[in-house]
DNA sequence: TTACACTTGTGAAATAGCTCACAATCTTGA
DNA sequence: TCAAGATTGTGAGCTATTTCACAAGTGTAA
């Protein structure tokens, strides 16, 4: 019975967890109470088995015969994924994505705050961003003393992006989202997520048959 | 010998191959002229074997006792990729992510041209996005029979997306990226990728230690 | 010419992850 | 109270992916 161990958690696993917030969020808003691994099935296309073995990671979450309590599993998962409390989020990179960012509904929604932004471009340093104040990516480590933030985001160009992830470990940051194309060289009580467009759009395009290209 | 056998290649694998392409960009704008497998996985943190093996679904690229002629490479796995040509991509949702992805330059960098943004707001339609009209979903069919673009992205809100794949869909898209958090039904010859930066958040946030909280 | 250091490509072994299948549990209704 | 039907949690088997380890190819320097 490995109830919590955090380290023995598979990633797919980790990753079909917050896809099943995301479905019981969603189930939650049309009031549905009850639901069977097999229901998950046809909402999520994740195999029950999967489902269940899953949790299993966990605990027991369910009643045979009956399913899972949504608002009980929703509430659950959300304290395994810690996202239960509002996460304060530093944000690197004031540009067209980083403004994207702030500006992202879901993000609040699912209590993941952008409570600073930084840039190193002087033309963008006192400038506003939404409600946020632009600052000075050299003030990182100071402005997070008071914040305590342990997430950030880097929403950068590729060359400025290991610099960002230095200061940011340097400020106390323990993980780590990066939308900048670069591979991030970072202690190892660190975690980095990337997010990378382009290699998405490539991947899409290996899938593609032959043919004709355009434009 | 399995050469080119589009289908029994992992998805692993095609995922990795995006970040090697990634990788020899960067070594070609540095000038380097050749880079054996180890240096790959210095440069990558992936397993040099995981390398070679990647690269043996799809044939031989390196000369034993020498290593891989970067250029060369490069290019072999944009062709592998479908990179090497101009790709035209489909744009619904003209807010601030869809602003975002328009002003990318790593987009355009790596051969992938958004050349239509569709909205469904009337408000939007019509109005510019940087040098693109914003124009009505309703046209997307229509467009695109001109166009024959095959790649589409959705970048609307959640309540929005399986609307917005189904009109691509009807426009003879075959490989969606989808930022919007929803499952999207999709026949069996569309290829979907999914980011939900919410998500990746959340796993992040499953990693870190307990403690405090904050904002 | 030979020995040495390096590096690839790839079967085979090891690890990781997924699915099946079923005992155990629970509800409902007669 | 009992039988039928639904559904969970999980060991066992299966499939997929990663890593190992080595034969074979290549360049360098004596």
């Amino acid at each position: 019975m490995p109830k919590n161990n955090s380290h023995k958690v598979p990633m797919p696993t980790l990753e079909r967890l917050a896809t099943y917030l995301t479905a019981l969020v969603d189930l939650t808003e049309r009031g549905m109470a009850t639901i069977s691994s097999n229901e998950i099935e046809r909402l999520t296309g994740i195999n029950a088995a999967q489902f269940r073995k899953d949790l299993s990671y966990f605990g027991e979450f369910g009643r045979p015969g009956i399913g899972y309590d949504v608002e009980e599993l929703r509430e659950r998962l959300a304290k395994i994924l810690k996202v239960e409390r509002s996460q304060p989020v530093l944000l690197i990179g004031a540009g067209n994505l980083g403004s994207a960012l702030v500006g992202f509904p879901g993000l609040r929604a699912q209590n993941f705050h952008i409570v600073a932004v930084f840039d190193n471009n002087y033309n963008k340093i006192g400038r506003r961003l939404w409600d946020l104040e632009i600052c000075d990516v050299e003030d990182i480590p100071n402005t997070n003393k008071d914040i305590q933030a342990r997430i950030g985001i880097i929403a950068v160009p590729s060359n400025a992006g290991q610099d960002a992830a230095n200061k940011l470990v340097a400020a106390g940051i323990k993980a780590i989202l990066n939308f900048a194309p670069t591979i991030l060289k970072v202690p190892d009580d660190v975690v980095v997520r990337n997010v990378d467009f382009v290699q998405e759009l490539a991947i899409l395009a290996f899938h593609l048959s032959e043919e004709q290209p355009s434009v």
